[in-house]
DNA sequence: CAGTCTAGATCGGAATCCGATATAAAGATT
DNA sequence: AATCTTTATATCGGATTCCGATCTAGACTG
């Protein structure tokens, strides 16, 4: 375990969402939450209180920046948010724990018979 | 998606470390604090307060039953729990469910050139 | 007996999430 | 131009969940 990101983990469902929704390509706030909506097939739906709540979190711990305009006819509104190169670190920490561990859940799912302890 | 487990989903983070510790066997209160712990390599530690919390709520919702104990001469004062038939398909569904996000994730983070929306 | 560990459980406070709400610009339609 | 709808940022009170101190007490060890 990197000592650089454990101090992150484990990352709340909102966080990881976000995370996730950043991994592939900047975007703005209102984008995040349709991707997080995408993404999980409308299981997670994010309200803009627990989004921006968190994308304040994650700017202050730079795990979130924010990004340069897409383009100058852009929206003026939007405000793009992208990865730091720490955020796609813990978020890849937080998914190979994860994975790690479901690895071990899925061998106990598959056995049938309960074990005493 | 399955319409029988979907409304269990999202586990929150608390919820899916029980479960997980529940996987392989029955366990009573205070070893599946263990157990979670273990399972995360101390990333995640469950207080009293959330794991009973929570067992509760599994309880109510048919996820989780107080099992036998494990022998006569066990500890009389253990109260064993295991994972119902429901609750192991929802456990296996929020993996699956997890996992299929990850798979995207990776190959986002994989990339390393913004992408503009 | 005293000390330590195991075991179940509660509860107040902190943290996080929910979602209603507000504001307003941009886009589409009439 | 006026009106309606969608996009976009943001706030905040209330609900929910988690934290962890705390309590009780049995089991084990020396």
């Amino acid at each position: 375990m990197h000592p650089l990101t454990s101090q992150f983990l484990p990352l709340s469902p909102a966080a990881l969402h976000i995370l996730m929704a950043l991994a592939g390509e900047d975007r703005h706030g209102y984008a995040i939450m349709r991707e997080v909506a995408r993404q999980s097939d409308g299981q997670c739906r994010l309200g803009p209180g627990t989004l921006y709540d968190n994308l304040k979190r994650l700017l202050d711990k730079g795990l979130v920046a924010e990004s340069a305009k897409a383009s100058d006819d852009d929206d003026p509104r939007r405000r793009y948010y992208r990865l730091t190169n720490l955020g796609r670190q813990v978020l890849a920490a937080e998914i190979a724990r994860l994975e790690e561990m479901f690895r071990e859940a899925k061998l106990g799912l598959a056995g049938t018979k309960p074990r005493r302890a």
